[in-house]
DNA sequence: TTAATTTGTTAATCTAGATGAATGCATAAC
DNA sequence: GTTATGCATTCATCTAGATTAACAAATTAA
C-alpha cells in the first residue's frame, strides 16, 4: 500500500514499548506515502499513517507495484523517487547521529518552511526525537536571541 | 560513483565542524556502497569512503547509471536494491530515534552478527552514534550480566 | 455559559551519554 | 631491547535533553 497526497497532510509514525509515538515522515501535497520496509519485504507493518488534514489521497495496492507491470519510462521514474527518497533518509540518519537538537530543528525549519504552519508543535518534536518540552524551550531560546 | 564489494570491507563516513567522524554504514562482501545524496543530486559528495580491509572492488562511474541505457531487468533489480536500502534506513532512523545506546547495540549485533569480528569497537560504536567509552561500558554490562 | 481536554510554556530535578584523563595492552618503529 | 602510537577500559565530572509537575491558553463538549 502506498498513499499518494493529492491535498492534505498524513504522518507515518510507530510506537514503541512503552507507547510513545515517533513520527517517521510528514507527506503534504505531491508526495508518496508508505512504509517501504512492510512493502519491500512483505510484512506486517508496524508503522502507522493516518491524516492531520483533510485529504484527497490516491491509494495504491500491491498489485500497482508489480515491477513486471511497469513500463521503462515508469521504471525509470521510480528509480529516482526511491533514490531522493534514500537521500533524504541518508541525510537525516546523518543528522540524527551529528546534530543537536536546536541543530535539527533549524534543518527542520529550512528543509520544510511550510510543514511548522500545519504540524502541531509536539509532532514536530517527535519527528526531532524530542521532547515537546525540550523544543518548546529551543523555540524559546531562538526568539530571546532575535 | 558506486562501489561493489567483491571482497573486503569498506566504510563511509561524514566529518563534522568539530572533526569528528560518523560513521553511516559498512559494506562486505556482495554489498554497494555509495553516496546517494551526492549521486541523486549530482552535488559534491561530503561523505568519505575508505577500507577496513584488503578489498576488490567493481567501481561504477556516473555513466554505468544512465537509466536509459538500462534494461528492464536491469531496471527492476535496481528498484529492489533501493527498495531494500530504503527500508534498513528507514528502520535505522526509527531506532536512532527511538531506542536507548544499549538497544542499538544488541540490534547491530543482531542485524550484523559478522562484523563485530572485523569493525574496530571505536567504529562500531560511531556508527551507533555514541563515544567508543560508552559502547566500552554496555559491553562491560552486558558481560557482567552473563 | 461552564466544565473538560488538549496544547504549549516554564521551572526543578534526574539521567543517559559526552567529555576528559589515567591506565594497561597491544602492535609497530626505532 | 625501548620508545612511540593507537585501541580499549575505567572512573570522575559535566551537560543536553528527559521527566515530572504546575500553569495558562486554546478547543471541544456539555
Amino acid at each position: 500500500m502506498a498513499f499518494y497526497v493529492k491535498k492534505g497532510l498524513l504522518r507515518s509514525y510507530t510506537i514503541d514499548d512503552k507507547g510513545k509515538e515517533h513520527i517517521f515522515m510528514f507527506a503534504s501535497e505531491g508526495w508518496i506515502m508508505s512504509d517501504i520496509e512492510s512493502h519491500e519485504f512483505n510484512k506486517p507493518s508496524e508503522m502507522f499513517i493516518d491524516c492531520l488534514e483533510d485529504a484527497e489521497i490516491i491509494v495504491f495496492d500491491r498489485k500497482c507495484f508489480k515491477l513486471a507491470k511497469l513500463s521503462p519510462d515508469q521504471l525509470k521514474q521510480n528509480a529516482h523517487l526511491m533514490a531522493r527518497r534514500n537521500a533524504v533518509l541518508q541525510r537525516r540518519v546523518i543528522m540524527l547521529m551529528s546534530a543537536s537538537a536546536k541543530n535539527r530543528y533549524n534543518q527542520f525549519l529550512d528543509t520544510y518552511p511550510n510543514l511548522p504552519s500545519r504540524v502541531p508543535q509536539r509532532m514536530i518534536a517527535s519527528y526531532l526525537g524530542i521532547t515537546p518540552q525540550a523544543l518548546s524551550t529551543i523555540r524559546g531560546e531562538i526568539a530571546r536571541n532575535k
